[in-house]
DNA sequence: TAAACATATGAACAACTATTCATATAAATT
DNA sequence: AATTTATATGAATAGTTGTTCATATGTTTA
């Protein structure tokens, strides 16, 4: 059911006439991708790193080690329920764990990978 | 005007009575926080690997090197359309390139560092 | 040059999300 | 016990986003 338009390279049989596709890189393709529930999971990992509130309230962690809601929301300008909610997202992900003192809460970072991946981004960002 | 709750112990004075914060913690967060610019470009950064059908069309460019638009929309089930939709913008963020061959383009990954992350991301979500 | 094809794109719509506001909970202080 | 303080949370809202549909662009083939 494949017609291949050239075959002057040898790899380079990919092409998509009239929705007939290679099998060989589908094949390929769809055995290494990882399951679907870890895209799923995977997305829904960076979709939470994906906000600018969140990554200041990281940031703000990784410098301060530790930080109650109250100082977090100074630091960044924004209301203590805002932080709250953003708070609560950042812990079912689990990237924050915290700590209760009294009426305080105390957050940090629950992750090395946490730090590693704001540095793999920051430094895609600051190429070119 | 700040009035420290606590010196039990010497650097656990970040606590926030009355809207008052311990400088020194806001100073140490405020200097080291990348500028807003950066903090901006690395949400937004984040937020384009936070979706599925993003995240499906990298992994499968990643494995087969370099793919048509018809064979990747093959690939992952979806519309012409809807995968186009999604190239655009991750060519906007250079995150893939492209190359065209007369009707067809091949779009690749840009980028060392866009596997990197993926590679970070895929360890923290496996960490239990 | 007309038809077929691969890809791109604007508009519309539905689904999702971040913030605000009001209020709840729970701990400490008076 | 009543008040104050720190944090959490539900509901409402405004803004954003992914997909679909229709169509446009540009290339190849007949």
């Amino acid at each position: 059911m494949v017609k291949s338009r050239k075959s002057k390279e040898k790899e380079k049989e990919e092409v998509c006439q009239t929705i007939e596709i290679h099998p060989d890189i589908v094949k390929k393709v769809q055995e290494n991708t990882p399951s679907e529930e870890s895209l799923n999971k995977l997305a829904e990992f960076f979709k939470i790193m994906g906000d600018q509130t969140r990554i200041k309230i990281l940031y703000a962690l990784f410098n301060a080690g530790e930080m109650c809601v109250c100082d977090i929301s100074y630091v960044l300008g924004k209301t203590q329920s805002a932080i709250s909610h953003q708070l609560r997202i950042l812990r079912q992900a689990k990237l924050v764990k915290f700590r209760k003192e009294g009426k305080v809460v105390f957050y940090s970072l629950n992750d090395e990978h946490v730090k590693e991946i704001l540095d793999v981004g920051y430094s895609h960002i600051k190429e070119e």
